[in-house]
DNA sequence: CAGGGTTCTT
DNA sequence: AAGAACC
């Protein structure tokens, strides 16, 4: 939280302090160079994002009660069942009990969640790249230069007022002129609110302030799409309101008890507390940042968010104990994992299992892993081929991961388990041998451009690959890159690339073939093969595991490409070539996650058949059915009103003709992104320390677009 | 907490 | 590797 001591990447600009409202100006520590006069951040919170999603997808259900539900509990739910009675996180027993014609959809596959979250993410980049997500559903966007810039261009700031609430003011009695910058701000909202919900379908709140905590605190003054705007002296009416310190954004719930114990629970307590007492308890920094949260005061910059650090999936269940459920499960968990890590294109360093235990004390929380470092040539197979392999070799070392934890001779209760991949390299790395140097090309990776229509162009085909070898540009590449070489290739989409290069998943019901769905049942009474063939076991392989293995993965294992080449320690170079490998994973359950809408509905039924978001409203030419990919070369399209024709929409043609030409320049580049806009953020700072932060800079701001920027440090 | 993710700090 | 936080 406390991201002190970061330079705010814009230094070079300078700030055209305006005026007025000033605030408190911490000129305090930090390096961080001008602080912003004043900032104006804005954030947006969708409103029950699963259901508006769900509600894009299937129209009639927007005249109905919905609830999302996952396991039994019914996450979000939309205004028709909000108004009679149902509420987020509402057990489905209680929430039927309250409302019977309660429909529900099951929300546990958060797939399209996800896609739609990285559209909007992805939009508002278009205006502007400083945006920062929270969760799936809400993003912070600093539109301080965009602020600025209108305020230059518009010198009649007479006749401004606010869009949408002014908080704790009762409408328009507010003279805008006396904070301009916000006005600006609440507008630069309306119109993305407009943005968003004409180019994509959403809904949602907007909060205008001068910083992120005030920003988010006051977006939910106004519920259901609307915005509201904080003004400098209500910070305190604000802060006052909240019932208790706990529902200050940055204090969970050990925070709070902490405070607690001090005898601090209102907002006011902390705000009054000696920030020296509160030094002994949390450190020094942490006491600091509490305080001033209190206060309504958070420097925080909004940090670019990029391409993601991890890719996760997990589930919970009521009850596993057997070493082959737990398999089974892990086996269903990567395979989705891994494809979703082979469509991001970058390759994961590390794996992680992670369980949670069930204990009668302790109840819940408390969830142990363990993690070990991914053998290259597993990872490599991820990016490349249809990592089918991949999964099984990564089965076999979350296994061990597991023994790890678990001591499978005595009885387990496991109500959970996740699988993860982090420290996501953007390809190049490889290192021949073990020791290699990964530190050098932590950079090196060139410039990825030539994005275009990354990987999974193909529809159709795509996952599971069998047959059908359409290598998408960059899989081919993908194999090679020589050690430290900088290799000039590109890489897909890397990541933050619109990240979502979503695809249509279509997954087809290979699935059905899966030997082992028939197996299931005479699991316990085979025995055949393993006994014969224990002996010859690829040396990390558990041959309890291996037991439990489904046959073909069993014969498999026992191929030359696998004897010795598997995870753990064997240096063993992966020999041969990989067998011929069928097998379509994407266990039962997983495909298509069936709508399943609970009884009560037919008319709902019938029109949800299309698997397709229905569109919602007209799809500006930019955003293309295939909205993954978007954003290309020549931004043309993927951007609102697209370039030629200027300006997202607010901005005076005439007005901006008149502009000199550097400023038009500069206000083009920040409206379709393309470049890495003006100013690349290599640090114009020669003497900042780089590494720390800058790298961090470096690879998050990059993400903008597609088109990366990288840079070398330095 | 529920459920499925993510990120950051210790 | 575990905690904490946030949605």
């Amino acid at each position: 939280m406390d991201n002190s001591e970061d330079e705010m990447e814009e230094d070079e600009t300078e700030w055209h302090n305006s005026f007025v409202d000033s605030v408190p100006d911490p000129s305090l520590n930090k390096t961080s160079g001008p602080t912003p006069a004043h900032r104006v951040i804005l954030h947006f919170d969708l409103d029950c994002f699963y259901a508006q999603v769900e509600m894009i997808r299937n129209p009639a259900l927007r005249e109905v009660p919905l609830g999302i539900q996952q396991k039994y509990i019914i996450v979000t739910c939309n205004y028709v069942a909000r108004d009679l009675g149902v509420t987020k996180l509402m057990a489905v027993t209680a929430a039927k009990e309250k409302c019977p014609q309660l429909v529900l959809v099951k929300g546990e596959d958060l797939t399209h969640y996800r896609e739609m979250s990285y559209k909007l993410t992805e939009l508002l980049m278009s205006y502007c790249p400083l945006v920062e997500r929270l969760g799936f559903d809400e993003n912070f966007m600093d539109v301080t230069k965009m602020v600025d810039r209108r305020l230059a261009e518009t010198p009649e700031s007479d006749s401004l007022s606010f869009k949408g609430h002014v908080y704790n003011h009762c409408s328009a009695d507010v003279k805008a002129s006396d904070h301009p910058r916000l006005a600006l701000g609440s507008h630069i909202a309306a119109e993305l609110r407009e943005a968003m919900h004409s180019k994509l379908g959403l809904t949602g709140c907007a909060g205008i302030a001068t910083n992120k905590l005030l920003a988010k605190l006051v977006s939910g003054s106004f519920k259901p799409n609307q915005q509201t705007t904080l003004l400098p002296e209500n910070v305190d009416d604000i802060m006052g309101c909240l019932s208790g310190v706990r529902k200050v954004p940055g204090v969970g719930h050990q925070t709070a008890k902490r405070l607690q114990a001090l005898g601090l629970v209102s907002v006011k307590d902390l705000q009054l507390f000696p920030l020296s007492d509160l030094e002994k308890e949390f450190g020094g920094p942490s006491a600091q940042r509490l305080k001033n949260l209190a206060l309504g005061v958070d420097e925080s910059p909004v940090a670019p968010t990029g391409a993601p650090q991890s890719l996760s999936d997990e589930d919970s269940f009521k009850k596993i104990s057997s070493t082959k459920e737990v398999l089974e499960k892990i086996q269903e968990l990567l395979s989705s994992l891994a494809e979703r890590m082979h469509k991001d294109g970058r390759q994961p360093q590390t794996f992680r299992l992670t369980i949670r235990r069930y204990s009668a004390t302790n109840k819940w929380f408390s969830r142990e892993s363990r993690q070990c470092p991914i053998p290259n040539h597993i990872g490599q197979k991820i990016t490349s081929d249809s990592s089918d392999d991949a999964v099984v070799q990564l089965v076999s070392l979350a296994m061990k991961l597991f023994h790890k934890m678990v001591d499978s001779s005595a009885a387990f209760h496991l109500t959970l388990i996740n699988v993860c991949f982090s420290n996501l390299q953007t390809r190049g790395a490889a290192v021949s041998g073990k020791g290699s140097i990964t530190s050098f090309f932590t950079h090196s990776t060139s410039p990825k451009k030539t994005q275009i229509f990354s990987s999974q162009s193909q529809d159709a085909s795509s996952q599971s690959g069998n047959t059908d070898h359409r290598f998408s540009p960059h899989s081919v590449i993908t194999q090679l890159t020589p050690p430290q070489k900088t290799v000039t290739t590109e890489s897909p989409c890397s990541s933050g690339a619109s990240l979502y290069g979503f695809k249509r998943k279509q997954r087809p019901f290979v699935a059905a073939e899966d030997p082992r769905l028939q197996k299931e049942s005479r699991s316990t009474t085979r025995s055949e093969p393993e006994i014969t063939v224990t002996h010859r076991l690829p040396p990390n392989v558990d041959p309890e595991v291996f037991r439990l293995l489904p046959e073909e993965i069993q014969k498999e294992l026992l191929s030359p490409a696998y004897t010795n080449s598997l995870p753990g320690l064997s240096t063993s170079s992966p020999a041969v070539d990989d067998v011929p490998y069928v097998r379509k994973n994407k266990s039962p359950q997983s495909f298509s996650h069936s709508q399943n809408i609970k009884d009560t509905k037919e008319a709902v039924e019938k029109i949800d058949s299309s698997d397709r978001p229905t569109s919602v409203d007209k799809r500006p030419e930019g955003t293309s059915a295939f909205q993954g990919e978007m954003v290309m070369e020549e931004g043309s399209l993927s951007f609102p009103r697209s370039a030629d024709c200027e300006f997202p929409g607010n901005v005076d043609p005439k007005v901006f003709s008149e502009l000199p030409p550097d400023v038009q320049e500069e206000l083009m580049s920040g409206w379709k992104q393309q470049k890495p806009v003006l100013k690349t953020p290599s640090s114009r700072k020669p003497a900042r320390s780089l590494m720390t932060k800058d790298r961090k800079a470096a690879g998050k701001g990059s993400q903008a677009n597609n088109l990366l920027k990288y840079f070398k440090p330095s």
